[in-house]
RNA sequence: GCGCCCUUCGUCUAUCGGUUAGGACACCAGAUUUUCAUUCUGGGAAGAGGGGUUCGACUCCCCUAGGGCGUGCCA
């Protein structure tokens, strides 16, 4: 059914929540197969074993899934060169090592990590690049044999060229040139046997024939090790094409500690997804003059590969804002404006789970906006005079909820009972009762003292917009502290 | 530190040696609107700095400055 034999992919890694970069990367991904005639497919590349979760990966595959984007593989759809998981790819990935290692391309190593971490402190303190040192380039195949066998932990690490330089074609930067000497002996295989990124990543793009590698900038140092990869393995690299990153308005590279980065953040404020890939679009296409509102297939027929720019740009929210208000007033019938709004309150049974949390604190319907409103709100309208009443002064409360903001970040399950159980730490933590720390953070996160149950009004909204809330929360705080 | 990369209005960008440097978001003003929003009209707002090359540089070259990414048994 493909004509063009043009093959790509997406392959978010489940480490975390699914990231507006990842919606960016799979947009142009996107855009290329369907300007190519080609395909586009999904991978989970879930080599990390302590950071993927289910539940992370699930959120990646629903995120991916709300931008409307469509694959014709993946690990919910099938396909022929499956699994499309690369954890339960372990074994096919052992042969390619084995090769290299046998061809003598590659060697095992036995130093620890702890040794590793001293030995580039040394050469950053010596002012050097920090580079593996070859300590274990060297070992007799019986040292190694033996060592192995009494259980010693090991990794499998690539050699690199001693001199010269790798020379490469990128479809965005052009002609690149990178020293070798620029390059570390990367680790292929991990200790606990899952291969790293750089070899699952060569192994999996040549078992699914992908013939295009669209991604972001930061992998461009990395491909001297892939065009290496694939040299060792006597396979054909396929074209590579980094894409700028989006940034914060500082310029640094978009996180979510500056911006809301999740891609449910903006699907639970009520941007609808052909805006945000619209607006994500945009970063693809110049407009010299005339609209910018456009759909997939606009996108798509504007849409030129050949003339992308190096320069990363700032996420403008405020253009996200003007063209998801044109999206909503003049791309829908007022039929279909009705259904999205529904589709949207009842999204992960927020509004009506919140609706039941307020049966208990309620007197007349009436009520309802009031109590259960900030379970829909894009913003809860925090200003000092919120703050006011409570017991806890400025600075305290301050110091709660950046507490608190910096704790929410190291759970890594987001339920009712993990949230209290969380909140509950932090409270012995700082030393104080668990009712002295949540009502700054009821204000925080409703906009008001008197809400629905914090626990699961926290465990509903989601953590990005939760994070959200208290990072403006802790901006209006920090005002009253200054002036107070 | 080292490697690679980037640099036009606050933001996204057009210009591929000759333009009053164009458009869009945002902002400001006016008009329409029962209010508000929308819509319409108008306005202010840019080539990082310094050297070259050239009859002529935003555009080509060099240097400086600023910024980004990378430098993991993370992806």
């Amino acid at each position: 059914m493909t004509s063009s034999g043009v093959r790509v992919r997406i392959a978010p890694s489940p480490t975390g929540e699914p990231h507006v970069g990842t919606a960016y990367i799979a947009l142009f991904n996107y855009l290329f197969a369907k300007k190519m005639g080609g395909e586009f497919i999904l991978r989970i590349e879930d080599t990390d074993a302590t950071r993927s979760t289910a539940e992370f990966e699930q959120k990646v595959l629903d995120a991916l899934k709300w931008t409307g984007l469509k694959w014709t593989e993946g690990p919910d759809v099938g396909g022929p060169y499956g699994p499309y998981r690369q954890s339960e790819r372990k074994d096919i990935y052992a042969p390619y090592v084995e090769k290299i290692v046998a061809a003598g391309h590659g060697f095992r190593c036995f130093c620890t990590p702890e040794r590793l971490t001293e030995m580039r402190e040394a050469q950053r303190a010596a002012g050097k690049p920090p580079k593996y040192d070859g300590h274990c380039l060297n070992l007799t195949a019986e040292e190694v044999t033996s060592r192995m066998a009494s259980g010693e932990p090991s990794v499998v690490r690539m050699k690199i060229p001693t001199e010269g330089a790798c020379k490469f074609v990128d479809g965005v930067y052009g002609d690149v040139e990178i020293p070798w000497d620029a390059v570390d002996m990367q680790v292929l295989l991990k200790a606990d046997g899952m291969p790293t990124y750089h070899m699952a990543n060569v192994v999996d793009d040549h078992l699914m024939k992908i013939t295009h590698v669209a991604r972001g900038e930061e992998w461009l140092a990395s491909v001297p090790k892939h065009i290496l990869i694939y040299q060792y393995l006597g396979l054909e690299p396929p074209v590579f094409m980094h894409l700028s990153l989006m940034r914060n308005a500082d310029k640094s590279k978009l996180s979510k500690r500056k911006n809301p980065t999740s891609i449910s953040y903006y699907s639970a404020l009520g941007y609808l997804p052909e805006a945000l890939m619209n607006f994500l679009g945009l970063f693809f296409i110049q407009i010299a003059e005339g609209e910018e509102l456009l759909d997939m297939d606009e996108l798509t027929a504007k849409f030129d590969p050949e003339n992308l720019s190096k320069a990363g740009a700032i996420f403008d929210v405020q253009k996200l804002d003007w063209l998801n208000g044109r999206w909503l007033r003049e791309k829908l019938t007022q039929e279909q404006f009705l259904a999205r709004i529904f589709d949207w309150a009842s999204e992960n049974s927020r509004l009506t789970e919140g609706l039941k949390l307020a049966q208990s604190r309620i007197s007349k319907l009436g009520e309802l906006p009031q109590l259960a409103g900030f379970m829909l709100a894009s913003d809860v309208g925090l200003t000092p005079a919120s703050f006011a009443g409570l017991k806890t002064q400025p600075a305290e409360t301050l110091e709660i909820l950046q507490t608190v903001s910096a704790d929410l970040e190291k759970m890594i399950e987001w339920n009712v009972e993990s949230i209290e159980a969380e909140l509950r730490a932090i409270s012995d933590r700082m030393g104080k009762k668990l009712r002295v720390v949540t009502p700054p953070l009821f204000v925080a996160v409703s906009g008001s003292q008197r809400s629905l149950p914090l626990f699961d009004s926290m465990a509903l909204l989601g953590r990005s917009v939760v994070r959200q809330r208290l990072k403006v929360a802790a901006s209006v705080v920090a005002s009253m502290v200054g002036s107070a």
